[in-house]
DNA sequence: CAGTATCCGCTACGATACTG
DNA sequence: CAGTATCGTAGCGGATACTG
């Protein structure tokens, strides 16, 4: 599939308005194998503040990328996950980490 | 191709690195089908302006994604192009504008 | 045409403290 | 544990004027 420079540079920017902000191609990046506690992201992306952490999960669950699973239980569990529509994104992701390895290689 | 979620996180942040910048990738989506001049990508991208246009463009550069391609005549005329290694981001810009593309339908 | 050079506002982001 | 609530700031990016 082959897209028109000018249409195709909405549908680049739509993309962009979904996955843009500095932490969110990250996050995303951890929740692609499965679910994950808030503390587990917190510690898997440990220069995140937890006021970007939960800015940017909000954003991605209101752009139906996330899922926020709540367990009632004290202490406290949310886990988040992929929806359904969100594992689309993991090709993205795959090929986004795929050229940074490889552009790795390239520079050293 | 499978990666550990923590290698992965460093080569997903070295393509962010590179491709990050409000403007490169809209930049590198419309040179990905040929030589640009200096004056037709600002036309292309009506938003942006001239400084942060030279700007990313010589990150990009530095980065030997573009090339900067000078003309001695009168008036001047530089155009930009992918270099040989900057086609190998025409996959992932290909990725990130069919995804946008389905997230339009999707949302709407 | 293809840039430079300044100046400056804004907001995305961070640090810290507090809460159910 | 999983968040809120404030307050503060760096630096990204914009506006404008000028130049080879």
């Amino acid at each position: 599939m082959t897209h028109e420079p000018a249409q195709g540079t909405i549908f680049v920017q739509t993309t962009l308005k979904v996955l843009g902000g500095k932490w969110k191609i990250l996050i995303l990046w951890h929740l692609k194998d499965g679910a994950r506690r808030f503390s587990e992201l917190k510690r898997l992306l440990p220069e995140i503040t937890e006021k970007m952490l939960i800015q940017q999960l909000r954003e991605l669950e209101r752009d139906g990328i996330v899922n926020r699973n709540i367990y009632s239980e004290v202490p406290p569990k949310v886990e988040y996950s992929f929806t359904e529509y969100g594992l689309t994104l993991k090709p993205v992701l795959q090929i986004l980490c795929s050229w940074g390895e490889n552009h790795l290689k390239h520079i050293e």
